[in-house]
DNA sequence: CTTGACCCTATAGTTGCTATAGGCCGTAGA
DNA sequence: TCTACGGCCTATAGCAACTATAGGGTCAAG
C-alpha cells in the first residue's frame, strides 16, 4: 500500500542524478531513508515530497543552506510566517543585483566587441586593447 | 631604474589578494618571477601588466581559462584577431543568456513573495505553498 | 633585541555537485 | 547453471576560483 522507491526511481522522478540525492543525504539536505536487506535505500512518499522541494528551491537559485533554513522553516508549523519572507526577500535582493552587474557587463562586452571591425592582425586588435585599458598610458 | 615590485604591492596596485596572486601563478597564468636573496618573489612591470591584464578580463567574467586564452593570443602580434572576436562574442552570449535566466527567476520570486501578505503562521505561509508547487497535489 | 609587518610553503576548506574505482544484488537469456 | 547486464553500494578525488590556516623565515624600526 504504502509505496516505495529506490534511489533511481526517486531520481526519475525529480530530474535529479542518483549521486546527487545521495550527496544532498551525506550533507542531511535529505534525511536517511530506510533500508532493504540488500542495503539499498527504500525512499517513501515524504522522501520524495521533500526532494521536490529541496530541487524547486535550487531552481529558484536559493543556496543549499537557504534550502536547508527554509526546509526546516516550514515543518514548524506554529511558527510566524516572517523568516520565509524575509528568505525570499534577500535571495530576491541578491538575484536582483547580480542582474544590475550582468547588464553592465553586458554592455561593456558590447562596446568592446564593437571596437572589432574586422581589423587585421592582434597587433592592432581594438578589443584587446580595450581589455588592457589601464595597462599601457594611453 | 627597472622598478621591481614585492608581492604585496602587487596586490595593492591591482586590489588582487596576495595569495590569489600565488594562486596565478601555481595554474601558470602568471609567469615566476625571479627571487630575492630571501626567496621573496620579486616582480618587475611586465607582471604588473599582466596581472592587470588578468584582472580586468576577470571583472568582465571571463573564466581563467578564457583569459589564459586571450592573454596567450594577444602574445602573438602576427595573428589574426578574429579568435579575440569570437571568444568575446561568445562569453557576451553566455552572459546575456544568464541575465535571461536570473530576469525569469526574480519574476518568479517576486510572484512567490506577492503572495505573503504578512500571513499569520508557517501553516498557511503562501510562500512555502508556492515552493511546495507540484509537491501536493492541489 | 624584540616587535611587527611582510614574505615563504604546504595543505585543507568552500559550494554544489560530478566522476571514478571497485564491488555487491537480482534477474533474464543461453 | 552460468553469465551478462543494469542497478545499487561505499569511498575518494576532481571541478572552478579562490580563501584560510599552520608553521615558519626576513627585515627595518624603536
Amino acid at each position: 500500500m504504502t509505496e516505495t522507491y529506490r534511489i533511481g526511481e526517486l531520481a526519475r522522478l525529480t530530474d535529479t542524478k542518483v549521486v546527487t540525492i545521495r550527496y544532498y543525504e551525506s550533507i542531511g539536505l535529505m534525511p536517511e531513508p530506510e533500508r532493504s536487506a540488500a542495503n539499498y535505500r527504500v525512499y517513501a512518499k515524504a522522501h520524495l515530497d521533500r526532494l521536490r522541494f529541496v530541487r524547486r528551491c535550487r531552481d529558484l537559485g536559493f543556496s543549499l543552506e537557504q534550502v536547508a533554513d527554509l526546509a526546516a522553516l516550514s515543518s514548524d508549523r506554529q511558527q510566524s510566517c516572517h523568516d520565509v519572507d524575509r528568505l525570499t526577500r534577500m535571495h530576491l535582493a541578491e538575484v536582483e543585483a547580480k542582474i544590475a552587474d550582468l547588464n553592465a557587463l553586458a554592455a561593456e562586452l558590447r562596446n568592446i566587441g564593437a571596437q572589432c571591425e574586422g581589423g587585421t592582425t592582434i597587433s592592432n586588435c581594438r578589443i584587446l586593447e580595450a581589455l588592457d585599458r589601464g595597462r599601457r598610458s594611453a
